[in-house]
DNA sequence: TCGCAATGCTTTAAGCTTAAAACATGCAAA
DNA sequence: TTTGCATGTTTTAAGCTTAAAGCATTGCGA
């Protein structure tokens, strides 16, 4: 993406934020294209499964329709929906929540598991593949950094 | 988004990219989130949609339908569909190209310069406030990494 | 000049995503 | 207990996005 030459009539204090934030969302779409990708071609499989296989996979216990929606930060109504898919496919199923009568607890089947397992693996390599270009050092000041800037977005956002 | 905690099963060596993958994303979706929904609120738009009044506007000669999909890092099918409803709106018109008879010369309308002008300017504000709680020194830090990862990545890519 | 691959665009089918409206259940205060 | 707000889920309509297939034009090599 060429989009960082977008800077057009920017005052002069604001250019440098912009830029950031271009070269943010370039290093983020390069690597999610690729992951979408191979998740087709090796799974037969989408980004937004992959990501609601791996919320359930670390709840053993389940989660409800709305715990998920809040973990992938998606409307509900996305969630309802692919949930559905993933139903539909065995690889997840809903049971009636004990306590809460409006709730359904998702929970991955056995086979949803397992599929879960190797499509896990390969995607943690892919990762490792597309960042292990950076130094150790690099990657651990850049987690550091999007750290800071994770907290201090967020609080922007809480406080308005 | 608290998917970060999702390391499950990694090996050692893996789980840095993974986590570092995990905090981009949440930062990239976390500023996206907000920009979708001001843009939506104060301008009854979407994202897609400035992106590609951006490359126009950038690009005063005309692009084609093609050059955009190039820029936008988006699919072929995707532009034409968003070019015609940016022309049926009147923001973008469509004039056959002088050279080649295969293509279109997406140019922006004086009303779709004027509009994306005001945009634009909003846009360059949020950016700014979102990124702003980062010190300055933080932020030319962070753009260097990134702007590492970028071509490593790319490279990496390149390379398969 | 013929053939043919490359390029530019559109269409299609399927899935993802959202906001908003609707409905049920839960819960707490009056 | 009744009222009413909060929470959990679904539905709907609209738009975004893609891969794949298809059509037209271009341009190059035989």
């Amino acid at each position: 993406m060429d989009a960082e030459s977008a800077l057009a009539h920017a005052p002069a204090g604001q250019k440098d934020s912009l830029r950031l934030w271009l070269r943010l969302v370039t290093c983020a779409t390069l690597i999610e294209t690729q992951i979408r990708k191979r998740l087709r071609e090796q799974f037969s499989t989408t980004l937004p499964r992959f990501d609601l296989l791996a919320a359930l996979d670390r709840n053993g216990e389940g989660l409800t329709l709305g715990d998920v929606s809040r973990r992938m930060m998606v409307s509900n109504g996305n969630v309802t929906g692919l949930a559905a898919r993933l139903e539909a496919e065995g690889l997840v199923e809903r049971r009636l929540d004990a306590g809460d009568r409006r709730a359904f607890r998702l929970r991955l089947t056995a086979r949803g598991a397992r599929e879960f397992a190797r499509q896990s693996t390969a995607h943690e390599g892919w990762i490792a593949e597309l960042l292990g270009t950076l130094s150790e050092a690099e990657r651990g000041q850049l987690h550091k950094l999007l750290g800071r800037a994770k907290t201090s977005i967020r609080d922007r956002l809480d406080q308005a």
